[in-house]
DNA sequence: AAGGCGGGGAG
DNA sequence: CTCCCAGCCTT
């Protein structure tokens, strides 16, 4: 259907977006853009582009990148798993493929991290193979114009849109026919009252003309969120603080948090300090101050209730020793800004910093 | 095939 | 509040 595609492009044209990633060919730049904005809207991901691009201009210098160094950078983003395959695959690139970034699909979807859809992306982009990519944008856009209604979630039908998408791709432009369709899905055909009325496509659009535009792509996908109740103790003397490095599979691995204590319901201050672990194991010379309120975050799976407690502890022998106790690193209080915390710790840090100040 | 994995913007 | 975003990995 060479009509679709023509459509297509023509609305790109007169339609897209200025975006950076679009500025070049080259693949580790692509890679680099591909990866961040997974699951990721433009707007969230762009000063992170710029930030890893400017930091690691090629994938050698991301492959010679401290592990700390790119967590950090990649703080607040999330899907934090991204960013250490991100790290392992330019050190893959440099010691496995002698620096050379492989310039097909087969080869490219070797590295970690890089799935059907990234590796689509990337091999139509830098070096215009004809692979079709499949992301949110287009599953919502195929779905519609063909009145696909079976869960979109589901691999059947995910294998039936990208067989559709075989069919369509314009073979001399895949990597402008890849980037229109996206560009299509996420500025005209969009999730929420998408302007129907004056479509490119409106003619022909089977939800549309089924009055489903609302319900299609339909997820049957759900869910279900468990609370969880944290407590952060930060303990502290003049100049250090300590802190644990998350390792393990879970949520934030790689990342910075205090010291955590885990429960799945809320325990008062009062009973959590007459806790017998909490009288056996808190130094008693330690200035105790907890969080009044709790701090809602909300993750993909999970509702984490965050108490944050102040322990000042004047007095560094005492302070080691916990830390080594309890494994927790001891670092000076300024070095910490270095490192990579989950967003909701990080606002904390900040606001605790404030505090000192004055 | 299903569940885990972040954070934020839009409606 | 719900939904979803240039998805992938593990089990």
């Amino acid at each position: 259907m060479k009509d679709f595609s023509e459509r297509l492009i023509n609305w790109y044209s007169k339609n897209k977006r200025d975006l950076p990633w679009r500025n070049t060919n080259d693949a580790y730049l692509i890679w680099l853009s591909e990866i961040i904005l997974q699951q990721t809207r433009v707007d969230q991901g762009l000063p992170y582009y710029e930030k890893f691009a400017s930091s690691f201009p090629t994938v050698q210098d991301l492959a010679n990148a401290k592990e700390d160094k790119v967590m950090s950078l990649w703080q607040g983003l999330g899907y934090y798993s991204r960013a250490r395959n991100l790290h392992a695959g330019a050190k893959y690139i440099s010691e496995e493929l002698k620096g050379v970034f492989p310039n097909n699909y087969n080869d490219i979807i070797k590295i970690k991290g890089v799935g059907p859809y990234t590796a689509a992306a990337i091999a139509s982009f830098a070096f215009n193979e004809v692979k079709p990519v499949v992301d949110g944008n287009v599953i919502r856009v195929i779905s519609r114009f063909f009145g696909i209604k079976e869960a979109v979630d589901k691999p059947a039908t995910l294998k039936q849109i990208l067989d559709l998408c075989n069919a369509l791709i314009d073979k001399q432009n895949p990597a402008v026919f890849n980037q229109a369709i996206m560009e299509f899905g996420a500025m005209a055909c969009t999730p929420k009252k998408p302007n129907c009325l004056h479509c490119i496509f409106n003619d022909k659009c089977m939800a549309l003309k089924n009055d489903l535009v609302d319900s299609i792509p339909f997820k049957q996908g759900k869910t279900k969120k468990t609370d969880k109740y944290f407590d952060y103790l930060f303990f502290y003397s003049t100049d250090l603080i300590l802190i644990n490095k998350r390792s393990g599979k879970g949520i934030w691995e790689s990342l910075y948090e205090g010291f955590l204590v885990e429960n799945n319901k809320d325990v008062a201050v009062h009973n959590f300090i007459k806790d017998d672990w909490f009288y056996d194991n808190i130094p008693g010379n330690c200035l105790i101050t907890p969080d009044k309120e709790r701090t809602k975050h909300v993750l993909s799976h999970q509702n984490l209730y965050i108490r944050f407690w102040d322990m000042f502890l004047n007095d560094s022998t005492a302070l080691k020793a916990f830390a080594k106790e309890n494994k927790l690193e001891a670092v000076k209080i300024d070095s910490i800004d270095q490192l990579g915390f989950p967003i909701v710790i990080r606002n904390w840090i900040n606001k605790w910093k404030d505090n000192r100040k004055k």
